[in-house]
RNA sequence: GGUCCCUUCGUCUAUCGGUUAGGACAUCUGGUUUUCAACCAGGAAAGAGGGGUUCGACUCCCCUAGGGACUGCCA
């Protein structure tokens, strides 16, 4: 049997981090295993789909490189066939037609809730008012259920699940065990609408099944929903997939991610805090599985490890220190090409001259391997870019004593020989201007750094007055030289 | 309220009854040094609490505490 996974967001707002992880898993499962990866489009709520929505979730899919093996479907195509199951499920006594209201089961809950309040407030319950509460906590089962009574003419019907009243239901899910639960605990829930559109319960179930879905790797919010899902595949005669629910990701302080921890959008990885996909697919791996103590995991390793079996049930916080270290990694790792074009198209580079740009390109080799993300590429740039004359702040300024000035100007004089402005010839001149005056490179580092920079962080000095070009590296001496000397 | 799930260093995790409880990131100390970083050496750091089972529990069972999910004609 071909392993069929997929990934089916709902189109109401962004890529979320935890859903982007979902997604990676399933994709790794369906490569581990040779079989295909779908996506799916949950847009059945017309409300709250919207097609920015879709773009966004695919574009974030397709940046990390989690693209489906087929076009995305969209539920929103499939309600004729999600109805005709729903009355196949009617026809085989899975299910039934129920004139039970959307309001009457509000106004149950209410009551329910108001009577838990009074429980609350007044610290215990009259019994009449007990056991009335205890009846409306437990699952709704519907009058109309057994068919005995008939239906009050022209009221409108929702298709109603029928769920059994004893035994119990197990799950065998890959990540959570095995898990039962009794069936009187479960409610009856609507599968088609008094309008006649299916519901969420419904359309995953029979989009799963046509798509030939094996298994469901999805979040642990829908763990409980599995047990509403089965008796349908069970009423068509179905055989059900296999489970696996990972748990969330939690923000650093151990709660629901969420906006206020920062980066909820994977879109905010790329481009807020310039992360590379193939980072986030190990750190996001990392993130509730393991393969003994290996931490720098390749794609191709990752899909020839991965297993639905090692994932951790508990939910894992979000590090960005970790991340940034992986990232960091794979930085130092990235062709200088592809690292330049990915940094140009950031709103900091688009401000720079060509020139400057070009310096930047120039200077990839060293700053790589320096660099945690491409925020921080750009700042251990910025020495190659700043304007003259260079802000002394701080230590550097008061390392700009007259001696220094003078030895400005002398290096300047020693430098002047430099015919081949390169990294080594430049080292050479500095390394002779030492010896011929007795001194250690520790005399004149400190102050060429000093004005060379202004203290920003920069690679060996004489590969910064090489990359910085004759002309600016001078100019930038001659601003703090001893005028005259 | 009910049902279900989770809990090893600060964080991600290894351990699948017998280990000085290992690794990574972060952190601290020392070294190197022309800044930052890198690098080298070293350090500190964990089984939520309480009961069992067992010759022996991080590991199996129960209870408690804390956290989470679900409880919609939302998905």
């Amino acid at each position: 049997m071909t392993v069929v996974t997929r990934f089916a967001p709902s189109p109401t707002g962004y890529l979320h981090i935890g859903g982007a992880r979902t997604a990676l898993f399933c994709w790794l499962y369906a490569r581990a295993k040779g079989g295909k990866f779908l996506l799916r489009i949950e847009d059945t709520d017309k409300e709250r789909s919207t097609q920015a929505a879709i773009d966004a979730i695919l574009d974030g899919l397709n940046w990390l490189g989690l693209g489906g093996d087929e076009p995305p479907v969209l539920q929103s195509t499939r309600a004729a066939r999600h109805a005709e199951v729903a009355h196949e499920l009617v026809k085989r006594g899975a299910a039934y037609h129920c004139p039970v209201t959307a309001e009457e089961l509000q106004a149950r809950r209410d009551e329910a809730e108001a009577l838990q309040k009074k429980k609350a407030a007044e610290g215990s319950l009259s019994a009449s008012d007990q056991s009335r509460m205890e009846d409306l906590l437990k699952p709704f089962r519907s009058p109309w259920r057994d068919l005995s009574k008939p239906l009050p003419p022209g009221a409108p019907t929702v298709v109603r699940l029928r769920m059994p009243d004893v035994g119990d239901l197990v799950v065998s899910d890959h990540v959570q065990g095995t898990v039962s639960r009794a069936y009187a605990d479960l409610d009856e829930l609507v599968l088609l609408r008094s309008d006649g559109s299916p519901t969420y319960m419904l359309a995953v179930v029979v989009d799963d099944h046509d798509m030939g879905v094996t298994h469901v790797v999805r979040g642990d919010d829908h763990f409980l929903n599995t047990f509403r899902q089965l008796p349908i595949y069970h009423g068509m005669g179905w055989p059900a997939p296999e489970y696996a629910h990972v748990p969330l990701i939690h923000g650093p302080d151990g709660k629901k991610l969420s906006k206020r921890h920062g980066a909820t959008a994977v879109d905010e990885y790329r481009d807020a805090l310039g992360y590379l996909p193939e980072a986030m697919r190990n750190y996001l791996l990392r993130l509730g599985w393991s393969h003994g103590d290996d931490e720098i995991i390749s794609d191709s390793q990752a899909i020839e490890w991965f297993d639905l079996d090692a994932l951790n049930k508990a939910p894992a916080r979000l590090d960005f220190a970790k991340l940034d270290s992986v990232n960091k990694h794979y930085i130092a790792l990235a062709d200088d090409d592809r690292l330049f074009a990915l940094w140009s198209a950031r709103p900091e580079a688009r401000k720079l001259s060509d020139m400057e740009r070009g310096r930047i390109r120039t200077a990839v080799p060293a700053l790589k391997s320096r660099s945690a993300n491409l925020v921080q590429f750009s700042e251990r740039a910025r020495f190659l870019t700043d304007l003259r004359p260079i802000q002394l702040e701080g230590k550097s300024a008061a390392l700009l004593t007259d001696e220094a000035r003078s030895r400005l100007s002398a290096l300047l004089e020693a430098l002047a020989g430099v015919n081949d402005w390169a990294e080594s010839a430049i080292k050479v001149a500095l390394t002779q201007y030492c010896d011929q005056n007795g001194i250690s490179m520790g005399k004149i580092g400190p102050v060429l750094r000093a004005v060379l920079t202004g203290g920003a962080p920069a690679p060996d000095i004489a590969l910064v007055l090489a990359l910085l070009g004759r002309n600016e590296a001078f100019a930038r001496m001659g601003d703090y030289a001893r005028t005259g000397g």
